[in-house]
DNA sequence: ATATAATGGAATATATAAATTACATAGATG
DNA sequence: CATCTATGTAATTTATATATTCCATTATAT
């Protein structure tokens, strides 16, 4: 599973401490998200999109194959 | 947390059944989430708008206040 | 050179998503 | 009526998201 969090998260200059407390998880579970090994819930990413102002398909997809293609 | 997931899942022509087996759950887990009573992974999310060919942003989301006064 | 802030990561504990099994009900259909 | 399909729900177990605590590293600033 890939993401786009870290960018938002700078683009809305929130360190990772922050942006755990306005979501209501540690710091931890943000860094963790960011660097791709969780599968965070449903709830957690939307208040994520919340915080930094964007969609979650903006932020959070599954490569794909089809998806590679196009990447190109 | 709020979903559109039974009426998509419907528009598809699946059962709660055959809509598990797409996405390698059961059918309770897939009865939860369309009750609401489930806070899904985000995995499954994922899973789940790729079988009835909808993105993340067209069946879940949070019902905040400013979302209510926007449906009336 | 040494604080300090921001991040990555590991080890253990706790909460909860999801599996498993089972039973109940409503609708359709023979 | 009897049967089959689709769905709701409950109890228990298992897997894993998240918390907690701690240490390491990098970059910046003093």
């Amino acid at each position: 599973m890939k993401n786009n969090l870290k960018v938002a998260r700078v683009q809305v200059n929130l360190t990772q401490q922050q942006l755990a407390e306005k979501v209501g998880v540690t710091r931890q579970t943000i860094s963790l998200i960011e660097k791709g090994k969780y599968n965070p819930t449903l709830k957690l990413c939307l208040e994520i999109c919340y915080a930094v102002n964007k969609t979650l398909d903006e932020i959070f997809w599954i490569e794909r194959e089809s998806d590679k293609i196009a990447k190109n």
